[in-house]
Order: C-alpha cells, then structure tokens, then sequence
DNA sequence: CGCCATCTGTTACGCAGTTCACAATTGTCA
DNA sequence: TGACAATTGTGAACTGCGTAACAGATGGCG
C-alpha cells in the first residue's frame, strides 16, 4: 500500500525522529528493534510508529521486530536522504554566518554551496569556505550548482520579496529564520525556524505558577 | 469563560502568530480588524481565529471586529508577554555565541543574563556582553538572577545531563537548540530548534517531482 | 514437530480539533 | 427611527489522527 493513501504531513515530520532514534541504536550495536523498545525512547506508542511506518510498506517482522539496518534504508529513501541536496542562504549578516559555519548539516546531507546577499558591502567579502554573491547572481546559482533549498536569514522586512524571488528562481524548499509567516505557492515547501514564537508560547506555561 | 476548559496546546502555539500580525497592522496603523482580515494575513480560516480567542474570553464587538491595541494587550497578557524574561545560556561554542548575539530575542522581553560551560577552556572568556562561568554557578545564576529559561547549545551527547542540571535547580523552560528530543520531568516545558529535523522532512516533499 | 511467546499490520473506535452555520449584537444610512 | 450590512461567539457537525485490539505470522524450545 504505497502513497495510496495521502500521507498525513504528521507522519512525515516524525519519520526524521525515527531515523535519529535508529541510527543512534546502530551505532549502540543493536540490530533488531521493535515497535514497542522504538516507543519507549521516543515516547510514544508502539502502535503509532506500527501505523506510521505502514503508510509506506511493511518493514517489520512478525514475533521479531524490525531490523535496523533495513528499515533505516528504507526511510532514509522515504524522505530523499540518500542524495546531497544543494543549498543556497540569502544573507549574510550575523544569523547567516552562524548558519554557514554551522557543522550540524554536512553530516546530514545538507550542502550549502553559496552566500548571497543584496548588499554592495557584503559581496565579495569571504564567508566560511565561500564568498558571497550579488543576489543577480541567483539564476545561475540555481541552474548551474543544482540548489533547491534557499535559506532565508534576512531581516524580517525583506523575508518575503527575498523569500518570493527564490520561489520565482525555481527554488523549491525554504528554510526560513526570519520571523515572518511568508506566502509561497502551492508546491513549495517551507519550514520556519522561530525561536521567539517558541519562547512565546512556552511563557503562557510559565507565567501561571 | 476563562480557562474552564483546558487550552489545547495547538492554539496556545497560534497565539504568539496573532500577536505578530496584529503588531504589524498596529505598525501600519490600523486599529479595527475583523477575524477575517486577519485570516487572510495568516493565511487560515476566521472560524479557526473566532474560535481560539473564545478559549479566552470576548474580545470583539459583533459588526465591527476587534480592535487592535485592546486585542494585543489581552493576548500579550495571556501569553505573559508583559514582563521580562531572563534566560541563561549553556554552551559557548559557535552556535552559543550566535545565540547570544542575536538581536531578536531583547526587543521580546527576552534577556540572556549569563553564559554557562562545563570547558574551562571558556569560563572566564568574554561573549557578547557577558563572561562565561563554570556550570558550578548555575545554583546561584537561577536563584539570585531570576533566571526561569534555560538555553542548551551544547554537543548531541551532552545535552541530556544538561538540561537535567537546569531542571534540578529549578529551570522551568528548556529552549533546546541540540539534536535531541530531550526527557523532561512534567511541568518543565521544552522547546526544540531543529533545522536538521526541518530539511528532513522538507526533503519528502521536494524528492518526488 | 507442535506449542508458546512475541510482535507486526490493520481494522475499528473514540476523541480532539477544525469548520460550519446561525442567533445575537452593533453601527450606518436613508 | 427602522431596515440593513457586518461580524462576533458558540453549539453542532465533521474530519482526521491516535489508540486499542486482534488476527496472523514468526522463531524458539521442549
């Protein structure tokens, strides 16, 4: 029964968690894991990773579980980690540094291959490994490094008109840092990171106690 | 009918997304908006707006909408908005010192106050406008400070003894930027910042076109 | 070789959250 | 002043996700 359902967006954003949970057990030396052990570090309930994982196919094996190695592989294709994927920041002010001179993506698959920033003062000046680009330079950056991911780490203000010539570039994925709730058209994916709003929302637990 | 029933976390996530919109229509001077208005901002329906503000009380005025100023500081109440809040810092590395000088945390109420790391190679060194101090001092940083919020930027394999260091002196909020969906006591709310999980799941939806 | 313990995949069920729809209220304008 | 247009607040209906439960499969062990 593959994708002849529609999968529920819930699904895909926990799919990611499993795969860190497994990969974390490979590395302790296990090879078999079942619904109910997977639940117990994630903490959740077998049966929701039994029906999540069913959406795809059938991994697992009855009276044993599911073999690690298999289901990682299995996931990891699910959700396109086997490739590099390319991608391109726009904005190189202090956020964008800490981005680009982040480890925490490489390992993972994600390649930032190029800096762009709108401003004279900034182009040409050195950042990590690269240097950065006129944002004229788009187009090209696109086409010829094969980049589908922009990150954004623009002032709010110009997120959207930066967020929109992405989109128009042929860029299909957005990691946003900017805090705004930016449009983008059907069939382009975006993922804000925010931590203001989570600190927001996290203060209402706080406040009354 | 002020919180008889318990507030679903869903909407006590929408509401730091309500404050913003509305700032930014106070911003562009604006003082009347309807559910509808704002819907079209937020891009979701005015029954789903109508219907999380009516978890907190009445707000609007039937044929008019809401007005802004009042609105917000309602809102900005419930979310605990109006005072300050004072975090500590755990983790001097890159992504510590980009966290400590992002400028978007202040104009929120939101203030670092100290920088913490278990490498003596860092205490005493100097980070923004702080000088980072030996996790020996966190007793004293929550309890003399006024610290509540505690921010963990520290490598995958620490970040659970970590935060059940903050948790043990009484840390009530975890704004957590490692890899890890961290076990918190109940109580102890947890914010995750995971750009990684977020590629992750993006990377679903772009592979298959 | 057959029984038992284990664990998956899936169907059925229940509940929480979203949307609908309308009565009630407010302001405007002729 | 009275009719009308706009818009809220909310009970009811709907939808979709999470949980429970069980039939069926698998391996171990006596």
């Amino acid at each position: 029964m593959i994708q002849q359902v529609e999968v529920p967006e819930v699904v895909v954003l926990r799919l990611p968690l499993y795969v860190r949970a497994l990969t974390q057990l490979q590395r302790e030396g296990t090879s078999v894991v079942s619904s109910q052990q997977l639940g117990e570090r994630l903490q959740m309930t077998p049966a929701q990773i039994r029906k999540d994982l069913s959406y795809f196919g059938r991994f697992g094996k009855q009276g044993r579980g599911y073999s690690i190695e298999f289901l990682l592989e299995e996931l990891r294709d699910i959700l396109g980690l086997n490739g590099e994927w390319r991608a391109c920041l726009v904005g190189v002010g202090r956020l964008g540094r800490a981005i680009i001179n982040y480890t925490g993506f490489a390992p993972e698959g994600f390649t930032i291959v190029a800096a762009l920033d709108s401003s004279d003062l900034q182009v040409g000046a050195p950042v990590g490994d690269l240097r950065v680009q006129p944002m004229s330079d788009l187009p090209n950056v696109v086409t010829d490094m094969d980049v589908t991911i922009g990150i954004v780490a623009v002032p709010a203000a110009e997120a959207q008109t930066v967020i929109n010539h992405l989109v128009d570039n042929g860029i299909k994925g957005i990691l946003n840092y900017a805090p705004v709730a930016p449009y983008v058209p059907r069939g382009v994916v975006v993922r804000n990171i925010d931590p203001v709003l989570s600190l927001q929302s996290m203060t209402f637990y706080l406040k009354s106690r």
